[in-house]
DNA sequence: CGTGTGACGCGAG
DNA sequence: CCTCGCGCCACAC
């Protein structure tokens, strides 16, 4: 087992997620075959380019991982409201934009709105 | 090969 | 809302 077939799970399960939505570490890397792994997840990222859409995953708060000062952080929150995120008080609503596996059976979120 | 650290998560206070 | 401690693993020194 090589350490490049976990961060290629990794980025495989990034690369699934679709735009408008937005998963955790922990989810990544529970549907990566890494439970209790998020911190590899984001390890990896550290390490990944942009053939990753990286920017999708934050972590379980609805938070930018990362410092807000930091450009990476700026980059993240102008592409993610580039597909229509949502940031509230710098804070992503995740029962609105969490991504689910499809895989799971569960369907899209039927919440709408005016 | 031991130690520290990190784009994390979660429970408890 | 916050901080603190623990777990978990790859990587740098």
């Amino acid at each position: 087992m090589k350490p490049e077939s976990r961060r290629a799970r990794i980025f495989a399960v990034v690369a699934r997620i679709p735009a408008g939505c937005v998963a955790t570490y922990g989810q990544v890397a529970r549907l990566a075959g890494l439970p209790g792994q998020a911190r590899q997840v984001g390890y990896a990222l550290h390490g990944c380019r942009d053939v990753v859409p990286w920017h999708r995953v934050i972590n379980a708060r609805g938070r930018i991982a990362l410092p807000g000062h930091s450009t990476a952080a700026m980059t993240q929150r102008r592409r993610l409201e580039s597909e229509g995120i949502i940031f509230l008080q710098g804070r992503i609503d995740l029962d609105r934009f969490k991504w689910e596996n499809p895989d799971s059976g569960a369907d899209q979120n039927s919440e709408t709105s005016p």
